[in-house]
DNA sequence: TGTACATCAGTGAACGCGCGTTCACTGATGTAC
DNA sequence: TGTACATCAGTGAACGCGCGTTCACTGATGTAC
């Protein structure tokens, strides 16, 4: 048994995380298996041993978020969905639409960085994406229903609003009205979690 | 003076048209000259009488859409911006978030369709969305600012909650999420404006 | 302890292909006479 | 009215390039003895 049990492993979770932050930042179509596996520190042939095709890699990168640079983000904020307290959505909605997460193109939220890449991907991309926005809508209706009866809608509200402000701030010019969006976006998402 | 005067701009304006079109099914790396050039009846090599470039075609077709494409949904839908009603910030909902724009892969408005590779586009691409946005925000304000002291905020928050809405509903799969969270934002939508 | 070996992760040349852009040209058109 | 012409929108071959994927191979590794 040549190389260490989780060697491939490893491998296979180093060019995840390049192809993540590559395709965050370029797009699916501009970043190429040479330029990950480059950025992995190897070449291109051997990316078939970890992944079938582009669009495999693509829909695993978009799915590591969740339990990788996701949760490194949760646990910065303080947000600990095991232990899901009231005040969990204010935060997550202060994160989500501060401007540190606008300026940051490589470690953001997969579902503000390649929307219109997943839209046009195949079912498992598109599935991927949905696991995203699943764990984010569970973590507002789990911190949101002690005092709201109509928590869940509240959380699809609040997702909306926390993605489609981003959306827009990222793809405008910078600009006024850009800053104009995420503020105002993030004051209307705060009050209306206060509300619930 | 050969040919009519108009003909090479009813060409230019062909060539756009088909371009809108397959961008927004698309996306923007996927669609190549060639195919836009054939789509419009036209072989590859006289696309540069029309525009310098790929990344400039691309900005016409995002800004083509309020004038064109645009605007005869605007008056399908009964919206006359020369004569703002109160009741045009819900007669813009009910046509957004509407199952019918979700389904119109080539009708459909560019912000909704094309956001990623905006954002990645060259200054004047993202400009051209931004005229859409600013468009969209100013008939929602004159809309609201009868009954609305703070209109401008209102604008904004409707904007972010339609654009966000179908962008999340047209990238996860086609599923009960999906069609949920068009009719809970939707809805949410429609309270808003009525409130104001 | 030291050596020969089997494994398989990783290599890099090659495949067929289509891209954006350029450029010398062609030929349909409206005008001049 | 009819014909020769100048214009320029449109043509299509060619340029250099990089893509996703395949495949015969190489060589670092842990194991067997």
């Amino acid at each position: 048994m040549p190389y260490s049990p989780d060697h491939k492993q490893r491998t296979r979770a180093r060019i995840l995380e390049c192809a993540r932050i590559l395709f965050n930042r370029h797009g699916y179509e501009i970043v190429s298996i040479d330029m990950v596996m480059a950025e992995a520190g190897l070449t291109r042939g051997g990316f078939y041993n970890h992944f079938k095709s582009k669009e495999e890699l693509f829909a695993a990168a978009v799915g590591s978020f969740l339990m990788g640079r996701g949760a490194q983000w949760r646990a910065a904020a303080g947000i600990d969905p095991a232990n899901p307290a009231p005040e969990m959505a204010s935060q997550m909605i202060s994160g989500y639409l501060s401007p540190e997460h606008l300026g940051d193109l490589d470690g953001q939220c997969p579902m503000i960085a390649l929307p219109s890449d997943v839209a046009r991907g195949k079912p498992e991309v598109r599935t991927a994406y949905e696991e995203l926005l699943t764990a984010m809508v569970g973590l507002f209706e789990t911190s949101l229903q002690e005092r709201d009866n109509d928590a869940r809608s509240n959380a699809l509200i609040l997702s909306a609003l926390c993605v489609g402000g981003m959306v827009l701030a990222r793809t405008l010019p910078e600009s006024e009205l850009a800053e104009e969006i995420r503020n105002t976006v993030h004051d209307e998402a705060q009050r209306l979690a206060q509300m619930a």
